[in-house]
RNA sequence: GGCCAGGUAGCUCAGUUGGUAGCAGCGUUCGCCUGAAAAGUGAAAGGUCGCCGGUUCGAGCCCGGCCCUGGCCA
């Protein structure tokens, strides 16, 4: 059995991992959490990503936290095997793994059937080069001789995927399947369980937790981090809080605005996720706010397999 | 009380010499997404142009009055 917990960001994903793994705890059977998430990757990155602390972690173990130095850039195909890893390390013991994601590509890349084409860090180099040169349309016609079908797929506009579609091609000669794969399960015995909430109440939520952020000393931990290399991190200084703080810290915008600009780009970044979860009938969905939280979400993950069928929301 | 500047989309504004309001920025909604995914991208919906009257074939743009906001002077 794998456990995996989706929803938007600030529905509770934590907690309730931590909880269900002391529900299997109480019945003898050990369970582990295995972060799904890019930004928990990053030591130092504590109090911008709420990630939890060892006191909201209850002694129960978790994988894939604080692996990465900021400077490092994480992808998606070396969390695959990483993830892939822990999960098995686990099942390999015996014990139960929950995954916690908030990333639906993540969690995909994980327990679907992906397999990311290779990456050559001096040709990407080349054409990042050309597309700061050129733009992208320029690059995209490129593609669009090249590969006719995968342009198709790519807005000209988007800079990022046309170039990945270009290395690729270079790379292995054949065409770029601009196409994600089907859903369907790679790993054996997996259950998702999705937190589902209101939109005004995680707008809410969101309003509440950057504001926490900041009373919890973001502005710190990003001067921290900044002598540490954050702005040479690729995927780190992008980090929602992060980017806007260190906007902030440059002069270009005031202090107000940065916590504005979090609260704006998170509640963006919530729809993009439940645009991606929504569309997946695999998940059980259950509402965030239940007294029978955990009890629930055990029924349907625990010992004795998913529980009732689907749940609606 | 006097002078000045303004009242146009949810917000910030553009609107040339009067001709059925702007591919505007931000936000919102919906969509796309394979080695940066807390990233990157596309589309759409939003406006009685403060109110009343006048001039004109025609007024956001001109005239008069009123209301409101900000600043300066009393």
């Amino acid at each position: 059995m794998t456990v995996v917990l989706v929803g938007a960001t600030a529905t509770g994903k934590s907690r309730l991992a931590v909880d269900l793994a002391r529900a299997y705890a109480v019945r003898g059977v050990p369970a582990e959490v295995v972060n799904a998430d890019s930004m928990l990757v990053y030591r130092g990155m504590d109090v911008g990503t709420a990630k939890p602390t060892p006191a909201e972690r209850d002694g129960v173990v978790h994988h894939l936290l604080d692996i990465y130095d900021v400077r490092r850039t994480a992808t998606v195909a070396q969390f695959q095997a990483l993830a892939r890893g822990a999960i098995q390390d686990c099942r390999d013991r015996g014990v139960v793994p929950i995954v916690v994601g908030g990333s639906a590509l993540y969690v995909r890349a994980i327990v679907d059937d992906f397999t990311f084409p290779a990456t050559d860090p001096v040709r990407r180099a080349a054409l990042e080069a050309d597309l700061a040169a050129v733009g992208p349309e320029v690059l995209h016609q490129r593609l669009a001789a090249l590969d006719p079908a995968a342009a198709a797929r790519i807005e000209p506009a988007n800079g990022r995927r046309t170039v990945r579609a270009l290395e690729v091609i270079g790379l292995t000669g054949q065409p770029y399947s601009a196409e994600l794969p089907e859903r369907r399960y790679l790993l054996p015995d997996v259950v998702q369980i999705g937190l589902a909430i209101p939109r005004p109440v995680l707008d809410e939520r969101i309003v509440r937790r950057v504001q926490l952020m900041w009373g919890g000393g973001l502005v710190a931990e990003v001067r921290r981090l900044e002598a540490a290399g954050l702005r040479e991190g690729v995927t780190a200084s992008r980090g929602l809080g992060y980017r806007q703080v260190l906007s902030f810290l440059d002069g270009e915008i005031s202090e107000a605005e940065a916590q504005e600009q979090t609260v704006v780009g998170t509640r963006k970044f919530a729809r993009r996720q439940d645009s991606w979860f929504l569309k997946d009938e695999r998940i059980h969905w259950l509402e965030h706010d239940r007294a029978d939280l955990v009890a629930a979400a055990y029924a349907l993950a625990g010992p004795h397999g998913r529980g009732p069928g689907r749940v609606t929301h």
